[in-house]
DNA sequence: GCAAAAGTGTTAGGTATACACCCATGC
DNA sequence: GCATGGGTGTATACCTAACACTTTTGC
């Protein structure tokens, strides 16, 4: 494969993911620390990179967050394309956003050196346009919760109906009536008990479910 | 702005715009002709150019309407960015896709050397990765029309009730019931009766309404 | 037996659906 | 007066929302 024409290619292309994943009931996003004087100053920020020649940007955004921040999402999609000219201070850089999603015991073993999982209020300021990007994701993630089983990557691959629950009530900022809850969400016929129950647990343990379908589908709209 | 350092200035930005618009009660689509030997000759493919140093992509895809085809589309958002390597044979190309609409009498009056609006049906090939685009335009589109107010681009601004259902039965492929369609889209208080009634038809003068905001909006799920 | 979370039904109000006829206009 | 599309209401089924108590477990 050539180059483009050089009269073309002053932009670079890269990728910045935003990895979401609950803990301690709070969302979470992965960040990395962005030290790049004098522009930015151990700031937060996406984990991102350049987009190579040997790969498209699906293919990218895996290996950021493999090779940068050692960590494999168990769901990752396109986000929105950010191109202000003036996005990145040094060169021009247009940037396939990202977001992705992981379990929590992918966040409770997650070690790192430069990078964490922080709770969203957490993040006043952030490098680049990257609080646009968090913005926008986080509509996305909330607006998904409601037409696709998107959820189940937030959750381990068995739950109860109550963790279920909390994922859409931390994600859209809101509270349901656990029976509604209960019969909508058995209704669509997505989850299924596993026929195992919590151990551990200090009171009665709750039933286990699981999704029936491992990928992302399109459900009923549930608000 | 300097630009990116050499190495990962591999690819060019590139635009490509999907403008729908609905003639004679039929989803149409602007085409250009792609005539690039040996890989493309005279195939149908949407106007698309570089994106220059001096834009951002929104900016670039509003150049490429005007400049290319000369057309100004009434709506115009970002759809979805391509990038696999082979998606152009000549060189490697990241194409951040948009997708427009415009208004009937904008396709009415519209003559252009090269360019076209052609109805979804008869696209059967096209250049490039043009084809995956349109299906997800397609898609977004009629999805948008649930939670959106859309509709009013591809309409008059004064329109009847029957046109704007005939817009969601077009772009959505089935019929509603017109009793029914009323009620709900009334219920929604995003038009209003413009006070006039239609003019030169053969049978009862329907009544004119407009969208109440000309700006999209977002609105309850509309089946 | 107490603390903690799990699990479960009913009712009322509102929404969605199915359905058919009269009205206003131009020719 | 006829052809054409415009405009309207009701009854039923379904879905949604509000609401509180009993069960099971570990300690």
């Amino acid at each position: 494969m050539q180059k483009a024409p050089e009269k073309f290619r002053f932009a670079a292309v890269a990728v910045d993911v935003v990895v979401f994943g609950i803990r301690d009931n709070e969302l979470c996003v992965l960040v990395d620390t962005v030290h790049r004087p004098p522009h930015y100053d151990n700031i937060p920020g996406f984990p991102g990179a350049m987009v190579l020649p040997e790969e498209n940007t699906d293919e990218a955004a895996a290996r950021v967050l493999r090779d940068k921040v050692a960590l494999q999402p168990i769901h990752l999609e396109q986000l929105y394309t950010f191109s202000e000219k003036d996005r990145d201070a040094r060169n021009r850089v247009v940037s396939v956003a990202y977001m992705g999603c992981v379990r929590p015991n992918q966040i409770e073993t997650y070690d790192h050196a430069s990078a964490s999982f922080v709770p969203l209020r957490s993040l006043k300021k952030m490098a680049y346009d990257h609080i646009s990007m968090l913005q926008l994701a986080e509509k996305r993630l909330a607006g998904k919760l409601e037409y696709t089983t998107i959820a189940q990557f937030l959750l381990p691959t068995h739950f109860t109906l109550t963790e279920l629950q909390n994922v859409y009530e931390i994600v859209k900022r809101t509270t349901f009536d656990k029976r509604n809850f209960r019969k909508k969400i058995l209704a669509l016929d997505i989850i299924a008990e596993t026929g195992e129950v919590q151990s551990g647990v200090q009171n009665r343990p709750a039933a286990l479910h699981k999704f029936v379908k491992s990928t992302i589908q399109k459900i009923e709209f549930l608000g």
